[in-house]
DNA sequence: TTGTAGTTTCAGTATGTTTTGAATACATTT
DNA sequence: AAATGTATTCAAAACATACTGAAACTACAA
């Protein structure tokens, strides 16, 4: 056993306890993370070894993985086996992550505020006047939310970094202004 | 059973729905919509009552959402019951949570990540390089949701409007160029 | 057609989280 | 200080989710 090897399985580890913490699968987490930091494409075998899963569950994660379309499958020209690699570049699986979020969670969300919104406005009594005020404004914030997802998918790391400068020194402006 | 009485379980309903989604427990999403939504404050003994749930878990609830800083209790006065009310301003709600959201996921993964770089540097392997390189971009970019956090936590509900027109522009502006 | 690799399904189990309800503690009134 | 109303705590139960291991299946290269 290999320094590197025990880096390895610390990396995998933690990196599925902070998957959990994303709400992102345990197991698809450290999947994704073997594949991250390996250079080269990995079996499922492979995975199952290193990982210690089963092999159910490691077919059933990469496939979640390919569904989210963060791993690939791999033909290696004379094997048979089927090889798994990963996005490499971190921004792009970051985007990945945030549109899986925004169908978890602000999509829905949105579905459900524009519902409550109408069935309020129906019922059209006293006692909803206030409830629809604070729902607006809810659905108000979450839609900003739903705009930025667009602002971060059509963005490339280029322009990250520039949009990040901006926004900070907005923010750092904003703050001079009212200290001073 | 009124029809806003109707509306009101939907809501309390959804919304702990949404609050799972979310990495929030149920029962708190649901007090809080509860709250969110009442013009005026409720004592433990309503909110039992409306949301069918049991004395513990309002107890347990209202005080992880006072923990957060999000609901308050008040003395009403010639009154024995305490009477909880919300944080009606929804931009302060949401800063709430991201502080929340923070805490849980982005410190601890810059806590792992850095404890890995430290950990990688120091074996020294040839096969750590690609490693580190593939880790140290994933750092780079939670760092970057470090930052965006102060800038959220430091936006008033006005500035926000501004801020969020100028990345929209932004957004507009590469997209054209791309375009053009 | 055989063997290897991967996939799917599922019952059983393990693990983690949430909720309950009874006991306890606290506070106020009489 | 007793009685009453209210809030808190926590062990146990209920519930939800994830994982295993085995079996049956698909695909395909040799």
């Amino acid at each position: 056993m290999s320094d590197f090897q025990e880096i390895q399985d610390k990396i995998t580890l933690h990196w599925g306890e902070m998957g959990n913490k994303w709400g992102i699968n345990k197991t698809m987490a450290q999947v994704h993370a073997l594949l991250f930091i390996s250079e080269d494409p990995l079996s499922a075998e492979q995975i199952m070894g290193e990982l210690q899963i089963s092999r159910g569950n490691v077919s059933m994660s990469l496939r979640e993985l390919i569904n989210w379309g963060v791993v690939y499958k791999m033909h290696v020209k004379g094997e048979r086996k089927e090889y798994f690699t990963t996005e490499k570049d971190a921004w792009q699986f970051f985007k990945i992550i945030s549109r899986e979020r925004k169908k978890r969670e602000i999509d829905p969300t949105i579905a459900v505020l524009r519902d409550v919104i109408s069935d309020l406005e129906a019922a059209n009594e006293p006692e909803s006047v206030y409830a629809r005020q604070q729902i607006d404004s809810l659905l108000e914030l979450v839609e900003i939310g739903d705009n930025l997802y667009d602002v971060i998918e059509n963005l490339n790391s280029a322009n990250l970094t520039r949009l990040v400068k901006q926004v900070l020194e907005f923010s750092q402006r904003r703050k001079t202004r009212a200290e001073g």
